[in-house]
DNA sequence: ATGTGACGAATTTTT
DNA sequence: TTCGTCACAT
């Protein structure tokens, strides 16, 4: 790999210029990247070379300011942009780039809390918790405070619990702050549930960030020394930060200078606030929207110009995304040209839809327009993938589905873990409870139960009455139960010494799945899934053999780096296998640009195949052919979000990222009908269609036009349904001004045993309604045509008889 | 203790 | 439709 150590004459450490780092930078980026003192927002709009301003930023600290790589600590939200940016600072100085902090906000949080476990109150080899870990110790929670679990399920409960952690507030707060019932009970179960977790030697992934701030704010000197070490923080998608992450970015750089005369470090956040669609889960663009107020001095740069995408695409994500209200202006503009037009499309049904996309990629890689990888198809919702898949399966089009069950959730792998984990942490109890069982022993409900009680009363941890019930201490247990419970324990004990004379990781894991009889089960079963569950467990294998494999040799010395002299956790142990898995959720995740792909069905390149996903995992990505798909209200913008503009504007910003991914060409398409849950569904145009200035869209097929059905709809039906997709350009710009469109209209009033005549499918009898407002929807009868679901909003061409 | 059938709910998800 | 949870039977 050349760097800028390699090139001959290209670089003198700390006396020449270098050109190289800012030529090829307009003035906002180079202004972004040269910017000395006070706080910097680098407001940088989709494909504005966000990533390229960053990198070039600590390049340009080590080279031309002097600064060590070790003061320099950049914070990004995944490991795939971590790593990205390591590899990009590493192409620019070479190996200095090896020891920067470059890390995700959780894993930065976990090495800080390792290393001051004895300050924070934890043990140093505490478990990582993620969602459906934190959901099983809720649901024990739960049942154990004998709540209602229809009303107060652990997915509420989860969701409660983590918004407060991301607010930064404990559990005390959260009971003297509450102000109803459901806020008094969730503070009851959060409070409980903090205790469970303490026991358990356990953070969620809330936690890691709240402890962090905590331990900071409570411990002036281990702040102090961070502050004195860190003298530039850079914090990627700073959009997606929430109020926990905000302020653990505040302690870190600090306000003012300190009692002992430590100046606030340099701070550098780079973000859009158009992408943040995070919100649902505690991201505020808050953040970035007052960033100036909150960081007096703060300069702003914005990075209008676009790189990556046609002008013609630009303009429809301008006015897709300029309705949103309260929204700092801001301008994408292109010099590549206006490109193509953007291609709509008006399906019948779903299959329809997919059928079109499928065409119409054959119709690219025929005429050499386009490789298959060079498409992407998106969509609001994972369970949308399936029509897409089953077309292109058939016609023989290679593609890859990216997201949906990622590996690491998959439930052999986590059973897998869930034992490595009770060998490292005995006193993780959700992951010891979670395979007591599994595979099945003869330890059932009343067996755990026994054991849980037993525990509860003698004020002893899961695991140490688990030992007592297998010694026969626990009296209310059956002898089988016993037996069992003791063969399980014995077998726990026997693993526990591999472990505990070093065995590699993948040596401790393929015991597990040997003794434990997981892998036999799973091989006699004839279950064709249970096959795929034993090629995931395979996988498993190898991931922790490379990881052995990775840690040994990697050892460099701490290379006079004083963060790194002692590591936390010792390299290639299980601990620290524990720690990637629990922190890399993503092994097989987006196209690896070296194509070291983890797990996949496929056996063809990633050069060679389409790419299918939802939208949120399509951002910060980009693609030649961008396939927008179920541009339908009730779809995208998803049903939940209609009438709540809160959740709209989110929306908004999500169809804006889709927009924003595409390079040359866009494809927008909606389908008039589609199978939901079984039953067929009407929805009408997606508002982000109809808000595309008609003049960017050639309709390839538009919707049926109001003149065909013949008959008068309702009020202003005729003008409406023709919304969008109006064809063949002959329609006019899209009426319905600002934010005040036909979606607003008022719903038609219709109940149980209406009568009603449609133009499309004749006449109907109403046999269910649904919902109120922008969501109320009716199920019809047509009779021979069959039931159908409709969206009432705006306007249906149907009229009430 | 475990297997079966009814029932109900059902976005998005960087860690 | 599909998946997971719950009540009940074996």
């Amino acid at each position: 790999m050349s760097t800028l150590f390699d090139r001959p004459g290209a670089y003198a450490p700390s006396t020449a210029d270098h050109p190289d780092l800012l030529a090829d930078l307009n003035d906002a980026q180079r202004d972004a990247v040269t910017h000395t003192g006070g706080p910097l927002l680098v407001v940088a709009g989709a494909g504005s070379g966000k990533t390229r301003v960053l990198t070039r930023r600590i390049a340009y600290l080590l080279a031309e300011r002097g600064v060590h790589q070790g003061q320099i600590m950049a914070i990004t939200f995944t490991n795939k942009a971590a790593a990205e940016m390591r590899d990009r600072v590493g192409e620019l100085v070479g190996v200095r780039s090896n020891t920067m902090w470059v890390s995700t906000f959780h894993s930065m949080c976990v090495r800080l809390l390792r290393r001051e476990a004895r300050t924070a109150g934890l043990g140093s080899n505490f478990s990582i918790y993620d969602a459906d870990d934190s959901k099983r110790l809720l649901t024990l929670v739960a049942r154990d405070l004998d709540l209602n679990t229809k009303r107060y399920t652990p997915r509420t409960l989860a969701g409660q619990i983590s918004n407060l952690k991301n607010e930064l507030v404990d559990h005390e707060d959260a009971a003297s702050k509450a102000s109803n019932e459901l806020e008094r009970k969730v503070a009851e179960v959060y409070a409980e549930y903090q205790r469970r977790l303490q026991l358990a030697n356990a953070l969620d992934f809330d936690d890691l960030i709240m402890r962090t701030v905590h331990l900071l704010q409570a411990f002036p000197e281990v702040t102090e020394y961070y502050r004195r070490r860190f003298r530039h923080v850079l914090v990627d998608e700073y959009q997606d930060t929430n109020h926990a992450q905000y302020t653990l970015v505040r302690e870190l750089v600090g306000t003012g200078t300190s009692p002992s005369g430590v100046e606030p470090a340099e701070l550098c956040v780079v973000g859009d606030a158009d992408q943040s669609i995070y919100a649902f889960r505690g991201a505020t663009i808050r953040n970035i929207e007052e960033f100036e107020r909150d960081f007096p001095q703060a300069r702003t740069i914005m990075l209008e110009q676009n790189y990556r995408s046609t002008q013609t695409i630009l303009s429809a994500a301008n006015a897709v995304i300029s309705r949103n209200p309260n929204r700092r202006d801001k301008r994408l503009w292109s010099d590549l040209g206006a490109g193509d037009s953007i291609v709509g499309y008006v399906a019948d049904s779903e299959h329809d839809e997919a059928a079109f996309v499928a065409g119409e990629i054959d119709a690219l890689a025929d005429s050499g327009e386009a490789d298959y990888s060079d498409v992407a198809v998106f969509y609001r919702t994972n369970n949308q993938s399936r029509v897409f898949e089953e077309i292109f399966i058939r016609l023989g089009l290679p593609y890859r589905v990216v997201g949906g069950v990622r590996f690491y959730e998959r439930r052999e792998v986590r059973d897998a873990l869930a034992y490595l984990r009770v060998l490292a942490n005995p006193e993780d109890t959700v992951s010891l409870r979670r395979i007591l069982n599994v595979p099945k022993r003869g330890i059932g409900e009343r067996a755990e139960a026994a054991v849980a009680h037993h525990a509860e009363r003698e004020r002893l941890s899961f695991s140490a009455a688990l030992r007592a019930a297998a010694d026969g201490r626990i009296a209310d247990l059956n002898p089988r139960a016993q037996r069992n419970i003791a063969a399980f324990v014995a077998l726990l004990d026997e693993l526990g010494e591999r472990v505990e004379r070093g065995d590699d990781v993948a040596d401790v894991l393929e015991a597990v799945l040997e003794r434990t009889g997981y892998r036999d089960g799973l091989a006699e079963s004839d279950d064709p899934q249970d096959a795929t569950r034993l090629d995931n467990l395979t996988e498993l294998v190898t991931v922790a053999r490379e990881f052995t494999e990775s840690a040994a040799p990697a050892e460099d010395a701490g290379a006079g780096d004083e963060l790194d002299e002692e590591p936390a956790l010792p390299a290639g142990s299980l601990a620290a296998f524990l720690e990637r898995v629990s922190l890399v959720a993503d092994a097989d995740s987006l196209p690896a640009p070296d194509g070291g792909d983890a797990e996949d069905t496929g056996q063809a390149a990633d050069s060679g195949m389409v790419t299918l996903m939802t939208v949120h995992t399509a951002k910060g990505l980009e693609y030649p052919v961008v396939f927008g798909t179920g541009m339908e209200d009730g779809i995208f913008p998803h049903m939940r979000a209609l009438g709540e503009e809160a959740e709209l504007a989110e929306e908004r910003r999500l169809a804006y990222v889709a927009v924003t991914r595409a390079q040359r060409r866009l494809y927008l398409s909606r389908a008039l009908t589609r199978t939901a849950w079984g039953q067929p569904m009407s929805n009408p145009a997606s508002r982000f269609l109809t808000e595309i200035p008609s003049e960017l869209v050639e309709w390839r097929r538009s919707a049926p036009s109001a003149d065909s059905f013949g008959g008068s709809g309702a009020p202003r039906a005729a003008t409406t349904w023709a919304g969008s997709g109006q064809g063949s350009g002959k329609a006019g710009p899209v009426r319905g001004t600002a934010s005040t469109g036909w979606k607003d209209a008022v719903p038609m009033k219709l109940d149980v045993g209406d009568r009603v005549s449609h133009d499309k499918y004749g006449l109907g009898t109403v046999v269910a309604t649904e919902g109120t407002g922008p969501r109320a929807t009716a199920t019809i009868d047509f009779g021979a045509s069959g039931q159908l679901k409709l969206m009432l909003i705006g306007s249906v061409p149907m009229t009430k008889l």
